[in-house]
DNA sequence: GTCTATAATCCGATAGAC
DNA sequence: GTCTATCGGATTATAGAC
């Protein structure tokens, strides 16, 4: 029945952290609801933050499953839109898990957290093929997926911190609207034409031979 | 001597949370390192989170210090340039700093952030300015410089909060490289000509009369 | 007014009996 | 596996000496 417990206070402790946050949480108040004593958890996990972690995983499931409606989109373009809106309907309808997973105290020292590691490898992944795919939907200019999409996802996680930090103080609806409107700047680019070229010359010049076109082709 | 006590307290806090960051720092810790017992600063900060809440306004204070060498810049366009490089040389340099401005514990709600809150908005003129500068020297296309300076501001603070959180693993160098060129992607836009002027129709259509480019010519 | 001393209350984590 | 007991440490509040 190890396993059973274990899921059993797993269960308790997502309910907890999204009920009393981060700074709520506490190995005694999860002892209390699952109706034992603090020390018992130890049995099942070796400390605090290895429960938190479990709880990303939580987290990640969730993500994923948001993403995943977005592959329902038909075409390339829809699946492309839909991403971006998923991901922030995830940010705006589970603020807590959102903050775990992206914002939260660091994980990433603690060992055994290379499952978080590769789902974030997985995250980044998801949205170099959705990339890809607009790429070869004509929809995006012909360039390195990865990077683009690390500009893509910094861009939309730049503004949902922001707004979840109340750093960008507007109603959910409001920032639904600015989240949208960004996102298409970021697709149609702020600089006039005359300085995208030449900042596009500048790049050609420091890394001379390695036009950015070539290495997406294939 | 009340209030030359309090700065003494401060500039302690200070050192004490840039070495031992949030987790390491107590009032405990705090006391000791002045030499008095924890209750004595209950005197000058009604809690710890006062405290912090005065470190968030040393870290801006270096924060503007920072900006502030952007000014120096001769042209608009070494300006808005050296505006990123300088947001970027702080978040690499401070790193403390950084985390407990932008990415660190919710100070949002405590009585008293209101000044917090002001440095923000100043923050957010800052960038204003420098798009609004940009925008006139023929850099980047007239549009409204708040939202624009939302979306350099969210590209790049999404970067650096990744970076910091180990969430991009690359050395500082290699990081530096990646923030240049994802804003350089940022202002020469990811999508294709063809795309970027469907999203401009589809943004007439959702705003009818309110052209983008009119309301920034004023 | 300023500081000390003490204590109440919470926390994470461990040891050892059952 | 779970309990009791306990350690070391944290925040916070109160009482009282100087």
């Amino acid at each position: 029945m190890s396993i059973e417990q274990r899921d059993r206070i797993l269960a308790c402790a997502c309910d907890l952290y999204l009920a009393d946050g981060l700074d709520g949480f506490s190995m005694r108040k999860l002892a209390r609801s699952l109706g034992v004593t603090a020390p018992a958890l130890y049995r099942h996990y070796g400390s605090k933050e290895r429960v938190l972690l479990d709880v990303v995983g939580e987290g990640y499931r969730h993500l994923v499953q948001y993403l995943h409606g977005a592959l329902q989109g038909r075409t390339p373009e829809d699946r492309f839109r839909m991403a971006g809106e998923r991901f922030l309907d995830f940010a705006l309808e589970h603020p807590r898990y959102y903050e775990v997973l992206f914002m939260g105290v660091d994980l990433v020292r603690l060992e055994g957290h290379e499952e978080v590691a590769d789902q974030g490898c997985a995250l980044n992944q998801f949205w170099s093929d959705r990339l890809r795919e607009a790429m070869g939907a004509g929809l995006l200019e012909l360039r390195d997926p990865e990077a683009s999409g690390v500009t893509l996802w910094a861009h939309s996680h730049g503004l949902i911190s922001l707004y979840l930090k109340g750093m960008l103080p507007m109603s959910d609806e409001e920032f639904r609207k600015l989240y949208r409107d960004s996102n298409a700047r970021v697709l149609t680019g702020l600089g006039t034409r005359h300085y995208a070229d030449r900042l596009a010359e500048e790049r050609a010049e420091s890394t001379p031979g390695m036009g950015s076109t070539t290495e997406a082709v294939g």
